[in-house]
DNA sequence: CCCAGCGATTGGTAACACCATTCTAGGGAG
DNA sequence: CTCCCTAGAATGGTGTTACCAATCGCTGGG
């Protein structure tokens, strides 16, 4: 479960960095991976994560029953912190605490899945392959429609934005820059996301970017990116700009086709168990 | 913020029940609202939904800092209590809690808007119409592709299962029984979304199931369900059923081009503040 | 203007009473 | 003898209280 190669620090700190990179106002970040720590409190995120990594993972299966001594024990803290992680666990479906039984692993139908953790906890543990795919069907699903919506909603602002990155993005990819191109390829699909005006496609950046770094660090994208989807970024781009929903949204999709024609390879195996 | 005309009782129970519909195996549910309560404690729960619903309304708004002493003061529980719930609203991006300067509010960006209580929250709050427009927008985008993945990898009970429900659909709508017309509604859409064999999508089931609630307790229904949605349903169930996943994905959506219709009026005043 | 120290407020620990739930053991009936 | 039902005990989460540690905003003094 560790072939990852990074450092293992879900949910909020990643996902207000890589906010910040869409949003505009810093231009740097997306590029500092380790400093910021966990948000709060650093006793509570170790288990938290360990946990959750164990029964996203394939560890502490469906039904296995954990009680608050054992994790006490386990990791030397105290039972009131043992308490407030379980509380969190449950409220994000992955555990469910019983009076006399103790903790019980849940389902994985009742996990928070949308849960920035919970997609960072699997996209680091085995499944990858399946997270990876799932996500990138949801991207296919929903952004085209928020390209659409992004063209008819977009501030002027915004719209100067996207022509803006993706004549950087053509500038990174003929030059091959890997890693810029990628900082901005996220910037670009998360301000779509959020200039659509659609909240819940907006909370879908983080969401893309994990899915594009992940993306990388399995080495699909192209060593060169392809000048159609350089086309296809300036189209979209010039739709949205232009007030063109129906442009944008086709654009966008034949965009996600190419994205989805080079992952296919990952998701053949059928991973999953069930 | 009470014109719901309905218990608060999000998150957890009502998921439960609702999946309960479109699994299959439980023929009834979907019709026992008040008994389950809460999954485990009721003191968090309590405060957790208030404030909850507070920070989703307009009481509250960000940047408002609470305290554990208030807290505890003002619904009579103790630190523990307080403190596992601001736990739990911190693991939903509601509120930050940092030392010396007590819960802050968190802007609306860092909230986890896919999270079941927060929809529901704000379902039953102010911007209701906003987060249905919202959600409307989402099943637009997601519905389609998951009837199209439906019909690649329903089992064959699901196929069945499909066909079964629209040839019920049809009956219900006909005979003009709303309520069971929306079970059933449910139903169908839970079931392609969960046999689309994507979790991300099959995630969504609740969120369905909500919208499609509250469309009909908006009066927004037609008196009667208008013949062209029995003939899609029945498209959509007949494309699954024999594996078409093009013909599911384009019926899915002119279903759902004229639920958008139909919701159109909704949402025209532009609610939203920003 | 800067710096130090105060004090407010959360973070974390410990020990307790309580109670719902489950399991088990015992006894009674068939 | 077997089975079932009940009563009680063991278990483990729920909620409370008290306490100390750590942090960090603010204020006041230099």
């Amino acid at each position: 479960m560790a072939e990852t190669g990074e450092g293992s620090r879900p949910g909020y700190s990643s996902a207000v960095e890589l906010r910040g990179v869409g949003h505009g106002k810093r231009e740097h970040a997306a590029a500092s991976p380790p400093p910021p720590a966990t948000d709060a409190a650093v006793l509570h995120s170790s288990v938290l994560d360990t946990i959750g990594e164990e029964i996203t993972g394939d560890a502490l299966p469906e039904g296995h029953v954990l009680t608050l001594e054992q994790i006490r024990e386990r990791f030397g803290v105290s039972r009131t912190v043992a308490r407030e992680t379980m509380r969190i666990l449950e409220s994000m479906g992955l555990v469910r605490s019983r009076r006399r039984v103790g903790i019980t692993v849940q389902p994985r139908a009742s996990w928070n899945v949308y849960d920035p953790r919970v997609i960072w906890w699997r996209l680091s543990g085995p499944g990858r392959n399946a997270q990876l795919r799932s996500l990138t069907e949801l991207r296919i699903a929903v952004e085209p429609l928020a390209a659409g919506a992004a063209a008819r909603s977009a501030s002027a602002a915004e719209r100067e934005r996207a022509v803006g990155i993706a004549a950087t993005l053509r500038a990174l990819g003929e030059a091959g820059d890997l890693d810029r191109f990628l900082e901005a390829d996220i910037a670009f699909h998360t301000l779509l996301l959020q200039a659509s005006g659609n909240e819940m496609f907006g909370a879908l950046a983080d969401v893309v970017a994990v899915v594009l770094q992940g993306r990388t660090q399995l080495g699909l994208m192209p060593h060169h990116p392809e000048p159609a989807a350089l086309d296809l970024h300036e189209a979209v781009a010039d739709a949205v700009a232009g007030g063109r929903p129906r442009d944008a949204e086709t654009g966008m999709r034949e965009l996600l086709a190419e994205v989805r024609h080079a992952m296919l390879p990952l998701w053949e195996p059928r991973t999953r168990k069930g």
